[in-house]
DNA sequence: AAGCAATGTAAAGGTTGTGTAAATTGCTTT
DNA sequence: AAAGCAATTTACACAACCTTTACATTGCTT
């Protein structure tokens, strides 16, 4: 996976690169704004790290110069947790933002969330037939079956489903559903899941009787193997 | 495991540096709140010692500037126990505090006590297969079995009967599980461990005829082998 | 043997998480 | 603009769970 970082700060960027670089990510640095955004034109980076402050061009004009032409997705490195820095990068179409002095760890998990969520949707576009007792899901022409009968689900049905059928007889939660699916964080009394998953349950059930997807209470949703 | 302990007695330092070193911890020191913000900022320490009267910037405020990134667990240690202190640091999330003048022993066992908390977590969250005379617990399914029999545990009863698997043969006291599982201290009258246990035996019973968790009288559980 | 503290456990109480119908929002199509 | 559809929010019911209460029992001490 290939990470671009766009950051003024040279010492924060040896610290990055060399933390990331030992969690199996190729890192490029650039440390003005006008030779990041042509660095980040001219390759396909599969994430790019973005400093708001930068000498050049700042973060926001990069982010919005990059985004007319390309989707990489882009992790905003914010100074002070300003919430106005927050709310006008998102909604140049940044992916997530992250307030300095962050936490390397959390840095590589947001990192992570978002290189997890691209494996997923290229394995959405690949032709591959995903089959586990009884449910079968063809993500190219985007079908799923039941019990060999075709059920018509929505596309975030298809994909909360795609993702359980894709960790079997493992939990998962509804972060990483949130996460990956609907693209942002679990916010509280968020219930849109849970409708999800009960409108997904309801049209297995026309075909099959049992009951595939069970809740475990307080930790997430998992596909019964068997 | 790496503590950093902040604190400006000197002679206190090197005491309790000696001290815990004896017992498998890596200590570093520092003596102004200014440079041991930075030296928690830097590094990823497992559990943080941190005094609140100290030159540079006092306690609390080093905690709320580590807690804008950083999670560390910290102990507090407030020179004469004063209660707006103690709560004050907790309310910053602070994990625990200590009054000065403390007792070796009882720091190395909060100490103890958080680390312990973090190995368990982060085996919790591993797909490793605990296995004991009869007793399977898969984590990461947070499936139960008894004598290959399915049991169907609640949370909190997965998670206690993990910790006793963990730590099968030796005893482990309520206070251990309260603060552990629950993630509270033990409080006088406090029968809901009791109520867990009682529920987990009655569920293993089923299937098992001979009694697996044995208590011990004004000590704990413990989980018995063979 | 009496007395006391710790423990076992059924039942009640209160809290939180989940299921789902229905209303609302937001977006695309016509 | 209207219609149509998907996604989300709202609202309420319900179920699962944790804790407390109350009383019974056990085991230790005197």
């Amino acid at each position: 996976m290939n990470v671009l970082l766009i950051d003024d700060d040279i010492e924060l960027s040896e610290l990055l690169t060399e933390y990331l670089s030992s969690h199996e990510f190729n890192i490029t640095a650039c440390h003005r704004g006008d030779t990041g955004l042509e660095q980040a034109l001219a390759q396909n980076y599969d994430v790019i790290l973005l400093d708001v402050m930068l000498p050049g061009l700042d973060g926001f004009e990069v982010l919005k110069q990059l985004r007319q032409s390309k989707l990489t997705p882009v992790i905003m490195l914010t100074a002070k947790g300003e919430d106005f820095d927050r709310i006008f990068g998102l909604e140049l179409g940044a992916d997530d933002y992250l307030a300095k002095p962050f936490n390397h760890r959390e840095l590589l998990a947001r990192v992570k969330a978002i290189t997890r969520r691209i494996e997923n949707i290229q394995q959405m576009h690949s032709n591959a037939i995903i089959e586990e007792n009884g449910i079968r899901l063809t993500p190219h022409t985007r079908e799923a079956f039941a019990a060999e009968q075709k059920i018509e689900l929505t596309g975030t049905e298809f994909e909360i489903l795609f993702l359980l059928l894709n960790n079997q007889g493992e939990i998962v939660s509804k972060e990483t559903i949130s996460e990956q699916v609907l693209g942002r964080k679990l916010a509280a009394f968020d219930r849109s899941i849970d409708m999800h998953v009960s409108n997904i349950r309801k049209k297995i059930a026309e075909h099959i009787e049992q009951e595939k997807i069970k809740t475990v209470r307080g930790a997430g949703y998992i596909l019964l193997g068997n």
